[in-house]
Order: C-alpha cells, then sequence, then structure tokens
DNA sequence: GCGTTCATTGAACAAATGTAGAATCAAATG
DNA sequence: CATTTGATTCTACATTTGTTCAATGAACGC
C-alpha cells in the first residue's frame, strides 16, 4: 500500500512535510524569499530548523519546491472568445489569486532563480494567449494582456494600499473589458477607429 | 558661496555623498533592498562602509534618501487629452524607465517601509489621474489605469524575459491606445458599447 | 604655524542566518 | 525482546550584515 496506516513513519513523515511546505509558502508569500527564514518557517510548521534542512537540503530546494505547486492557468476554447477567457481568468485573480503564484511574482524580483522560473511560467501563459489571437503582433499583444493582468494582480494583491485592492471584481472587470477586446480582437472585428 | 571652490573639504563631501547615492540606487535597483549590502555600496562607490553609516546612519535612512529622489509624473493639460496624456508618459517610461520609480517598485514587494512610501506616491499618481476623468467611478479607472502602466513598466524593465522588453515602444503605445481611452474617456464619448 | 574640525578609514562586535553533525527517542523489523 | 531504521531535536560553526568606535590625516579658522 501507499497509504499506510495514519500514525505510521511514512504517514508521519508526509504530513510534515506539508506542514513545512504550507508553512514555507505562506513565509515566501508575505515576506519574499529573502526575509523567510529556515527557523520561522520551521517553527510555524512546528518544527525545528534542522528538519527543513534535513527534508528539503536548502532553502532554495525549499523554495523551489515551494513555486513548483504554482499553477499554470488555463486557456481554452475557441479564439473568438480569447477576451472573455481572459477577462474570465482574470476574474478568479481578482477573488483570490493563487498563493503559489503572487510568492513567484514577489520573489521574482529579489531572488535569481525565482526569476527564471517565474518567467518560464509567464511564457507558457502568454504562449496560450498569443495562439487564441489572430493577429500578426499576437506575441505582443499576449505579452501586453499579460503585463496588464500581472499589473492589476500586483495592485490588488501586493500592493493593497489601492483602489483595486477593495473594488468589485465585476466592476474591474467590465472597465477592462473594452481593452481586452481590443487588444485580443481579429483584426476588422476589434475596436472603432 | 553655497558652492565653494573645488576641493574643498564641503564640496568634497557633497560628490561623495552624491557618489554614494548613485551607488545605492543602483544597487537597491539591481538586486532589492535586502540583498543590497552597504559594504557593497560603499565598495561600489569607492568608499568604506563606516562612511556610510557616518552620512546616512543607517540602511533605512540611505534607502529613504535614495526614494526620495523618485520624481511624481506629472498630470497637466485639459482632460480631454488624458488619455493621449498618459500614453506619452507611458511612453516616456517605456524607453527608460527613472531609476528612482523601479527601485521604488522593487524594493516595495519587500521592504515593509518601501511599500508605504511608494503607496504614497502611486496614490498622488492616481489622483492626478482620476481628476482628468469625468465619471463617477473616476477613483478606480484610474487605479486600473496605474495599475496598467505598473504591469507594463515591470515587464519590461524587471521581469525582462519577455517580448515587451524588446517591442518598440510606439508600437506598445498604439496597441494600447484603445486600452486608455476606453477608461479615461468621458462617458458618451468613449469606445463603442 | 597651531589647534580644531571633519572626511575617511580600519578593525571589531553582536546578531542573524544557512547549514552540518551528533544525539535522542519512537517505530519498524526480525 | 533486541536491533535497526528513521523522524526529530540540540548544539555548534562559519559567514554575512548592520553598526560602532577609535585612529588618521588633511583642510580650515585663528
Amino acid at each position: 500500500m501507499t497509504t499506510p496506516r495514519p500514525g505510521s513513519r511514512a504517514e508521519q513523515r508526509r504530513r510534515t512535510e506539508a506542514r513545512i511546505l504550507d508553512a514555507a509558502a505562506q513565509a515566501f508569500l508575505t515576506a519574499g524569499y529573502e526575509r523567510t527564514t529556515i527557523r520561522a518557517v520551521a517553527s510555524a510548521a512546528g518544527v525545528d530548523a534542522g528538519l527543513v534542512m534535513h527534508y528539503f537540503g536548502s532553502k532554495q530546494e525549499l523554495f523551489r519546491r515551494v513555486i513548483d505547486a504554482a499553477p499554470v492557468p488555463e486557456m481554452s476554447g475557441p479564439p473568438e472568445q480569447a477576451a472573455e477567457q481572459i477577462l474570465a481568468a482574470l476574474a478568479i485573480r481578482l477573488e483570490s489569486e493563487p498563493a503559489a503564484s503572487l510568492t513567484l511574482l514577489r520573489s521574482m524580483l529579489t531572488n535569481p532563480e525565482a526569476a527564471s522560473a517565474a518567467s518560464a511560467g509567464i511564457a507558457r501563459y502568454e504562449a496560450q494567449i498569443a495562439e487564441a489571437i489572430p493577429a500578426g503582433d499576437a506575441d505582443l499583444r499576449a505579452a501586453i494582456i499579460s503585463a496588464i493582468t500581472l499589473g492589476i494582480s500586483v495592485s490588488r494583491h501586493l500592493i493593497k494600499a489601492d483602489e483595486l485592492a477593495t473594488a468589485d471584481p465585476a466592476q474591474v472587470i467590465s472597465l477592462l473589458r473594452p481593452c481586452m477586446r481590443s487588444l485580443a480582437a481579429s483584426p476588422g472585428h476589434g475596436g472603432p477607429s
């Protein structure tokens, strides 16, 4: 069996490891990579610092394990509705940004290793968007869309001292709809002018 | 005279202090607050670490002095051209973001003190934009505009591994024009539906 | 010219941090 | 029950970092 009875050594370890990962995610999210100490993570997980090292090898490795859990937003469906899909994904992020994504975002600005990991994720996301945009400059349009999404997320969830932090998601989405339509529009079906 | 002859003690001090501030700005910009060490700043300025402390008192104070130099973008002119002004300001930021602004941006995500300082600056900027928008939800629109600007700046100058990093500013601006128009538009003069 | 001021340096300290290894104690195994 | 394995903790170390303080030497005022 891969699921031994609770209380067993293997199960206990799995639980402890999960607790450490949770505490680490929380710490990296709120404090960023540099300000997060192994001792603090260990303490939050109710565990000794040495154990964290024993299980994860190093702080960098622990960090990598945390951001490995960051999901890449999925785009699917007909290209005509690209704008609406992007808006829908953004709406979800307005309600509650996945902690891992924000962790990544915050840490990539201070931690070189996080930067490359995050860049990869962002690139994947942009590629998905670009695929859904029927235009010669689809890549740039996708990058702009991604940048806007990023800016909105950062303003709302990280900076916080902002009108956006408390705004009604639906209102934000409706204000951004023309934006996204003009960026994701097929040439000829796009905005005015 | 407030400008004594060159080589004088006062002048020498002024120059040294400026050199330290420059080195600090550069260091905070590229490395963020936490990863920037006083020794590294001092070394880059060709000076001893003790001198930095002697002049600026503490790392926090040095940081404050650096971000005090961050300019707040100015908005002026008739509200009808609000969108074009925002785009013009963004165009400048695309060419070369002021180092101080980016320093602020990067550091505010890791340093609590930087966060409040930056929030104040952003709030001033948003207030200026909001003034130029004749709409009931001007504040939220301004916040979104500010967030978009932030997202574009971060993507281009901080993340870099992005289509935006190498994109032609004019093309970016033209793609964003419908966006900004729809957000800064007077009700009735805005985008389609 | 002489004593003072001040820019600047060098050495050193205390605290924090990532990390390593020995020690401990319960669970697994025979 | 005896032995071993592995989860967990304790102690300690080396390094880094912000910070302090005494020492030095050149510019300044008299």
